[in-house]
DNA sequence: CACCTAAATGATAATTATTTTCAATTACAA
DNA sequence: TTGTAATTGAAAATAATTATCATTTAGGTG
């Protein structure tokens, strides 16, 4: 499971940001989706809790919440537009259909040896990594008769 | 080394593609260049070998050249938008400066372990993966004091 | 070489995603 | 309760990409 909404209110109140209905509503939907929502989907699913939110207001949001790692993006799967999920504990990796376009997360990974040595080759200072596996999903594998 | 501009030819022509000279420019282009350039990047630098090239033309060539895997995608760097790369030999991944967005090419990685792994566990079939590695590159690191 | 046709081009407009601007509203500290 | 800076949302501005379509052209054929 990821954070609660109660745990990323706390983390925007301690940085001195205001706690609207607005921002509420929006953290609800996206701590209670087990999904990877693009902004548009986070949109529709707020009307219910808040209606005529407006799309900026989710954006706006969604950056701050970048900013402190609370959330992580889809990047693979080109045509589809840059996605936003909700995240699980903390570093993860993602097994992306590239069919139907169904996320899995994963979390081990072990590329510490290759980090060094890359590290040692090229001169960077390694900060993070990105690690997408695409493939068939089991109901895609099927339908591809 | 990756393709050079006769090889993409072919390979165009192979498939039954016309070898406009707006092709042409475009793939010497790409062909000669290092560095990972953006469709408007590509658009600049065809300017002396075919002016009033429209960028139409290259977003069409583009795609082309991603059916056949002749180039591939820089997904990583949140902020900018996504790049479009010339092609080491096959297989590949990314090293990419958080700061200055340098991008560096590495081509070893050992997830043949993982990939089965995750097949086992979640009945994918896995077609590929994308790892990139993030961090800062010498000369960045040099300017953050 | 001239001709024919489907493919390709480029100008323009249309889409779509995201950001900016700004006046009105509101959370919350004092 | 009040003051104020942060926040909101409508609307416009940017920006990237795609679609439309009349015109042009590559390249096979006679």
């Amino acid at each position: 499971m990821g954070f609660t909404d109660k745990k990323l209110l706390s983390v925007l109140k301690k940085h001195g940001y205001k706690l609207t209905p607005q921002r509420r509503a929006v953290l609800k939907v996206l701590s209670s989706s087990q999904e990877h929502l693009t902004p548009a989907d986070i949109f529709e699913k707020v009307q219910p809790e808040y209606p005529g939110i407006g799309l900026v207001t989710i954006y706006r949001l969604l950056q701050i919440l970048t900013e402190f790692g609370l959330i992580c993006e889809i990047h693979a799967n080109d045509n589809s537009r840059r996605y936003l999920i909700r995240r699980q504990p903390e570093h993860h990796h993602h097994l992306i259909c590239s069919s139907c376009g169904t996320v899995v997360d994963f979390t081990d990974c072990d590329l510490s040896g290759l980090g060094k040595r890359l590290s040692r080759e090229t001169g960077f200072e390694i900060e993070t990594h990105l690690l997408e596996f695409v493939g068939l999903c089991r109901s895609c594998q099927k339908e591809a008769t």
